[in-house]
This record gives structure tokens, sequence and C-alpha cells, in this order.
DNA sequence: ATGCCGCCCGTAGGGCGA
């Protein structure tokens, strides 16, 4: 018996609502958490989820962002966004599914370097620093899964002479993702899956998937009490390959229950 | 590269993503 928990930025929950079902057919994972749904809490489909014997936490909002977790067992002591912090980009969704402690994150984009999107995303991640320490002192078993918007190295990147300079590969980005490794989690991917040039992203513009013109930054960080029952962790390509896919693919990370 | 593609809202085309 083991424990699956995956994540996927999905690019709008209406239009992909069939692939996203028909994936949780397929792999039957005990938690999803999903990224940019792009709809309000009001129109997500709670019943086709509750349906598949999901259980369903939801942070919408209308056109962008938006964050979900959907769960085999009851979430439990749900935390909507970052306490403390009024941002109106839903972007943060914590709740606990069983011993563990599960955190889905949609991290700004950040758009180019000298951009105010930049600067929002460089503060947004220190209100997210603070509440994961918060949150590791009184959770031993912590997982926190989503969309980072960083490719932590440059063998993450397809192409690390073409991207030098832009957002989502920037030294002050990278900062902040080591910054999260500092507090004792671990990318469970990188430790796990060490090989190079993996991605969980491929733009759409210029054949981008068919030419693995990719990034890696959907991620799924965990702590050493985790890391100690983790057992596998990949990035399944194949709904990239879909008509009408997301730009970005699910990561699944296996535990030992 | 002010480009490419796709989604949202709303019904044209600009905002946004990465």
């Amino acid at each position: 018996m083991s424990i699956t928990l995956a994540t996927w930025n999905i690019n709008s929950l209406r239009v992909r609502l069939e692939q996203v079902l028909a994936w949780l057919q397929e792999h039957k994972p005990d938690v999803l958490a999903l990224q940019e749904i792009k709809v309000t809490d009001e129109l997500f489909p709670v019943e086709v989820f509750t349906a598949l014997g999901y259980h369903v936490a939801v942070l919408g909002q209308p056109t962008y962002n938006g964050v979900a977790i959907l769960s085999r067992v009851p979430l439990k002591d749900v935390v909507a966004g970052i306490p403390d912090y009024d941002d109106p980009q839903k972007r943060v969704l914590a709740a606990t599914v069983g011993e563990l402690r599960v955190i889905c994150v949609y991290v700004p984009n950040g758009a180019s370097v000298d951009s105010e999107k930049y600067v929002y995303k460089l503060q947004w991640f220190d209100r997210l620093l603070a509440y994961v320490k918060n949150t590791l002192t009184a959770h031993p078993q912590t997982i926190i899964l989503g969309d980072y918007n960083i490719a932590p190295e440059d063998r993450d990147v397809h192409d690390p002479v073409a991207w030098q300079g832009h957002a989502l590969v920037s030294p002050k980005e990278r900062a902040c993702f080591e910054a999260l490794l500092a507090l004792g989690l671990s990318d469970t991917f990188r430790v796990l899956a060490p090989e190079d040039n993996s991605y969980t992203w491929w733009d759409y513009r210029m054949n981008g998937f068919k030419r693995n013109h990719g990034l890696r930054i959907d991620h799924i960080l965990a702590t050493p009490a985790v890391m100690a029952r983790a057992e596998r962790c990949v990035i399944d390509k194949l709904p990239r390959a879909l008509d009408r896919p997301s730009d970005h693919t699910p990561v699944i990370l296996q535990l030992s229950a």
C-alpha cells in the first residue's frame, strides 16, 4: 500500500476537465493539487470529483490563477491563501490529508526581471517562505507542491543561454527556491529521479513540446520525515501530448504507507 | 522581437501566462 500525490497546472479547469477526470481514473492518486483553475468557487464542478471519490478544497478566482486540492480522504484544517497576507490573487491552499500537511502553490510568473510583476513575485515569495517556516514547526510531514515558476538550475532549462536574463531562471528567483530548500525541504524529483533535461512545462508556441523546448518549474518539495517514505517521483509527459493540452504536465510523488 | 500559442471575457481584441 502506498500513497500517491501529484501536481498539475491545468491552465483552465473548464477546458481541461475531461483530461483531468481521465487522468484521475487512470492514475488514481490519493491527492491531486491543481493550479490555474481559472474558475470561481461557484463554478467549480465539485460533484464530478465527488462522483470519482474525491473530496475537494477550492480557492477560485475569475479569469486568472485559482488553486484546488483533491483528496481521497477528507481534507482537514483547510487554509486558503497565506495567513495575514491580503493577496487578491488566489495562489495558495493548504490542507491536512491523513498525517500529511499539503500546501498547493501557484507562484507568480514574474513576467520579466525589470517588471512590477517580478517585484511582486519576490515579495510574494518572502511571504511564502515565512508561511512555510511556520508550517514546518507544526507539521513534520509537509509536502509543498505546485507551479513554482522557477527553474532551479541550468539543467532544468532546455537552452540556458537563450533564457539568460529572463524571469524563471534569474539568480534572485533561484535564491528564493534555495531558501525554501534551506528550511530543510527536498526537491523530490532531484533526489529520486536526478536526470537532467527533464521538463514539466513546454511553450505552446513554436512547437515547444515537439522540440522539447521546456523548463522544469513544477515541483514537489518534502520534509525529511516525508523523504524517509518517498519512493518515486516522475513527470508524466503524456498529457502534454494530448489535443488541446495544458502547457504543463503532472508531477507525481509516491510514498510508502 | 512589440513576434510565435492558448485562455479569459465577451463577442473585438487586450491582458496574461512562461
